[in-house]
DNA sequence: CGAGTTGTCAAGAGATTGTTTGAGTATTGG
DNA sequence: CCAATACTCAAACAATCTCTTGACAACTCG
């Protein structure tokens, strides 16, 4: 066969991008900057490390080319290099949570239980919107909401997911979105409306999935709380 | 936030994954399983590594939930626990390609010189064969071809590649395949054809993601070398 | 400038990983 | 049943990785 010297070294450095997500807090890095860019202090507190050791984790990351940053100021942002780190962080998910024996159980530890919370697919609610028919709830931190939305989505600040969803109308049909499938706002949101006999469901993935599918995003004009059905 | 604890479990568990495929040697492992099933003894041979250190590799594969075996007889043969193991492994090589300094300078030292080697998109070879013009070669091993081919290719052996390429007309449009990106063996077999004169482009990527795609696949009917243009 | 922030670097302890070696287990065929 | 084949297991060592600590560097603002 071929040389195989050559082909290790090749398999050696293609092995190396997996390497540098093979670690649980890389891995949470990478899923928090599928929403956006961030400040490494941002990332420290989002995945509960030191600075040195998030700034030393980012630079595996970005030596393996999973990353890239900018400074701005005194402050480096730092983002995923492109939408293919998106799409392969996807593909992980995938394998992971239809082969790892466990997954599905620590999903539940982390999310709280999901048995009764129905799920609708993105094609479904893109035909509810164009009906006209459902209330779009998005349950992530205002600036995300602000950097991109699914258009005729409403923002609900998750930390004051309560007062918020209070307004929302008993015989209102409602779909909850966030990060992706492993985020806990839209869960919340919907057990809380659950409890109050508002019928809810999540869409099945986050937004950075419907952005990666090339489907519309509006930008800024964030509307707090529930104003109307339309 | 929701719970660190679980949180990190959870991801840790996803980092696993990626793990697994952080190694060189599990990562060709990988690479080939794509392909089909094949026994431990053909694997260790394939990554030039001991039966026992492969075994290991294997079983940390099976682990992270990336491969499955079965038991025939005295042999016991792996595969890829499904096709999206293998979408995960074809994300991370689209990551390296793009994003990893070096990758494409490897390739090159593994694959030769690949400069004035015309490439073709599955779409346009489809198009292509609806209208007839075209021949098609399927350059993997006869067993390979066997378990299912690109409909109205004809097999090449790699290891006999200069007789059978011999007869390929002089006029003829080609376009040749084989495993995927990192395979030399349409490389070899198109600038054997190029020095014939023979105008022979690649096909972009290989059969198993022509497989992924869903597209038709040919099961058998082995044809061995160049009968017609059709 | 000088103090305060933000981020990076370097060194070291402790855990994990990769490979080799040699032994052990399951299955086949004589 | 014995020998051979195909594979797995266990121990052990070197190499690598993770996280902590403390110092250092870049930048901002008063």
């Amino acid at each position: 066969m071929a040389d195989r010297v050559a082909k290790e070294a090749l398999f050696d450095r293609l092995a190396d991008v997996a390497k540098a997500l093979g670690n649980g807090r890389r891995a949470e890095l990478v899923d928090v900057l599928a929403q956006g860019e961030r400040s490494v202090e941002v990332l420290a507190s989002e995945v509960g490390q030191s600075m040195a050791n998030t700034s030393h984790h980012l630079q595996v990351l970005a030596r393996a080319g999973l990353v890239a940053s900018r400074r701005d100021g005194s402050h480096v942002h730092y983002r995923l290099s492109s939408e293919r780190v998106g799409e392969f962080w996807s593909a992980l998910r995938d394998v992971a949570a239809h082969h790892v024996a466990g997954v599905s159980e620590l999903v539940d530890a982390y999310l709280g239980p999901r048995e009764g919370i129905a799920t609708i697919t993105r094609d479904e609610l893109i035909s509810s919107i164009d009906t006209g028919k459902v209330v779009v709830l998005d349950v992530r931190p205002l600036p995300e909401y602000e950097a991109g939305h699914i258009p005729s989505a409403i923002s609900i600040d998750p930390t004051r997911l309560y007062d918020q969803l209070r307004k929302v109308p008993r015989d209102a049909e409602v779909v909850a979105y966030c990060r992706g499938p492993y985020c806990a706002y839209a869960y919340e949101a919907i057990r809380s409306l659950a409890s109050q006999g508002v019928h809810a469901r999540r869409l099945e993935e986050g937004f950075p999935e419907w952005r990666r599918a090339g489907l519309p995003v509006a930008i800024g004009t964030a509307v707090s709380g529930v104003a109307t059905t339309g």
